[in-house]
DNA sequence: TTTTCATGTTAGATTTCTTAACATCTCTTG
DNA sequence: CAAGAGATGTTAAGAAATCTAACATGAAAA
């Protein structure tokens, strides 16, 4: 719970995300432009990253990856949202299933986490930087 | 391990250190200067803070609430540094009970984590950021 | 072949950060 | 008390990072 504050805090300018998901500036602000992600802004304007933007670009590009284009990854993380609690209706149900399951997705996105050598080179996978950092 | 890696990436500019710490870019950077902190830098020589450097900061902060100046500080913090392995010789037992114990130091640094309203303007204590992220 | 998608590149404006200098305020200390 | 030292504030000028917008391009779709 406040776990989700933490993870939600506006702390990393682009040029460190940008580093830390191997993603262009270009990309990254494409995807924004495309509402796959939501960073924060300075007073000045500039974009403020958090932890849970971070994961969720390394998630995009995780499904970029795979040949999904943005329309497929907007589909593919709308379905991640919080299920809140209510039950779904049959229709997302199948939706899940024509698609790709939510099984498989987190299959697709667990892979080891692994560092390039240098800092500010790192190439992360899959929506764990918040495990990465502890 | 692992972890040190993780907790010594570079990834803060100061503004956000600023908000992190509540403290000035001037005193943060009076601090370096004074070899309290070694933020990294950018290509182009920007300040480049890692977790472990704003827990320092944190911990400096409280030592000067405690009206300890710089000197008093940077004795403190020296004694706080990984013992290796190396038994301490007398000398050193000495001016640990001299100054502070280093129990009283952790004592002094354990204390409640509270975040302002705002993001930006929490005012975090001790040096436990990293326990803030995880 | 013409569009559309995803990304690269560039330009100009704006913000953020850097160092350095000087100001100020509070302690010490002679 | 006056002088100096320590810690921080403030300001200026320049450099770096980021922003938006426009145009370019290659690949895939239609």
């Amino acid at each position: 719970m406040s776990d989700e504050i933490r993870r939600s805090m506006p702390l990393f300018p682009i040029s460190i995300v940008k580093s830390l998901t191997d993603l262009s500036a270009r990309q990254i602000r494409y995807y924004e432009e495309h509402n796959l992600v939501h960073p924060a802004r300075s007073e000045g304007n500039r974009r403020l990253f958090s932890f849970n933007d971070v994961d969720r670009l390394l998630e995009i590009k995780a499904l970029i990856e795979k040949g999904i284009n943005l329309a497929g990854i907007k589909q593919v993380l709308s379905m991640q949202e919080v299920p809140d609690n209510e039950p779904m209706d049959q229709e997302q149900v199948e939706e899940i299933h024509n698609d790709l399951s939510e099984k498989e997705l987190r299959r697709m996105l667990q892979q080891e986490l692994h560092t390039a050598g240098r800092y500010g080179k790192s190439s992360l996978r899959q929506g764990e930087l918040s495990r990465f950092f502890h």
